[in-house]
DNA sequence: CGCCCAGTTGAGGACACTCAATAGCGGTGG
DNA sequence: CCACCGCTATTGAGTGTCCTCAACTGGGCG
């Protein structure tokens, strides 16, 4: 309920040729240019579950890029209800916003343990005026994004608790595949789909009795898709 | 229910210099190009209410400014059921997805009389190269329709029908000002804010009977915002 | 061992949905 | 000009789902 604000830690400069997730597209560039003319350096962020990135209405003159874990964007609401706007996963751009001159719109959350690469404005400009085909990658990444929004609606906010919670689960499944997914709070769940914490318990202590999920504490073991699809479609 | 597609009517070749909202910031340099390059013609489409301008899945090279009149992009959930993703209004851009190359993922509906001005991503892309300012203004119509999206989530998913309504008449009686606001079908709103029609009409008459809202057949004639925002909040 | 937090389960009630009937409006044709 | 039709909005009654409040459970950790 309560937010927990505990500062990143940052590591020191890196050398993107050696980044993971440098095969992303995004930055594929950054691997061809010449570090030596960077100023401002592209750094390395950890975060532990519950930390956040940054905070909503903070301005920024940094980018990021997520190399690794879950991260949640959440936005609030007068009445001090709180939802998450979106999942972000492996090689996901968040904190866009700085490339435009506004203000992050979120708070950006790990959900589990995460690295992400900090990246100041500054060299996305500097990288644009050389490389022109960056744009298209970051419109991509834009696109990818509203896309991701525009989902989340149709699919999270409308229909009955059961089939929000399966649509729920269809998409986390599908994202991690068959890594262990770990399945989040309820109360983490409860702001994905719009529902209280005490009906998303209920509805997967349901789903777990009927045999469609089987988990080993807070991990997923297994689920049925199809049963899942069928719920999500409201035909059962 | 069932979307009626007429044809849209497309008028001649436009010259920009001549366009209403030349002003706006994306194709402010659109004025000052020479158009004998241009091959690919940018061209004027009305629509009337109900017509569609494209349709989810539809592959274009075309990205459009709606130059007067409100939109909706609508997606649907495998039962039928549709979901009002976005409104648009003046001056805002829509089927930016065809700039990355992929379909367009809504359908894009008018909702009163329409004028939109239709640009081949070819021009774009010539345009871009010749100013390559052009992406800032791109990312910022990007990252509008993301906080449009965002906003519309946290806003018209939560909290009572009453609420969702209050914050729904907030949002157009600001956007449209004290224009003639067109109270749009009940059928419409509740697709907008995830409510039932019959919702949406109780909702809105017992505004009416309050006093918070008053309308004259379709047309919104005034309503209290000081009691819309202290609904919209919960506090009533 | 016992605390603390997260998840689970229960009971009761509020709210929105469903189904159904009525009212109002605009157009069309006699 | 009026009667009729079709559509949308409105209203009503009854039901179901989800929320609220509250108690209980169970694992992790000092």
């Amino acid at each position: 309920m309560k937010p927990i604000s505990l500062h990143a830690i940052w590591l020191g400069e890196t050398k993107c040729r050696h980044c993971a997730v440098r095969a992303s597209a995004l930055f594929a560039g950054l691997e061809e240019m010449d570090f030596s003319h960077i100023h401002q350096p592209i750094k390395d962020v950890i975060l532990s579950p519950q930390q956040a990135l940054y905070r909503m209405h903070d301005r920024g003159n940094t980018l990021f890029t997520l190399r690794g874990g879950v991260m949640k964007l959440m936005q609030y609401l007068p009445d001090g209800s709180q939802r998450i706007v979106r999942l972000l996963k492996d090689s996901d751009a968040l904190g866009l916003e700085a490339l435009v001159g506004q203000p992050y719109q979120h708070d950006a959350i790990a959900l589990t343990d995460c690295e992400i690469c900090a990246i100041p404005t500054g060299v996305i400009e500097q990288l644009g005026r050389e490389r022109p085909r960056l744009y298209q990658e970051l419109m991509a990444r834009w696109q990818q994004a509203l896309a991701e929004a525009d989902t989340w609606l149709t699919q999270f906010t409308t229909g009955t608790a059961r089939q929000r919670v399966a649509r729920l689960l269809l998409r986390l499944s599908c994202a991690e595949q068959d890594s262990p997914l770990p399945l989040f709070g309820r109360e983490d769940m409860g702001a994905m789909v719009g529902l209280t914490t005490e009906t998303v318990s209920r509805t997967i202590a349901e789903l777990r009795r009927q045999g469609v999920l089987r988990d080993r504490g807070s991990i997923v073991e297994g689920c049925d898709r199809e049963v899942l699809r069928r719920i999500a479609d409201g035909e059962e």
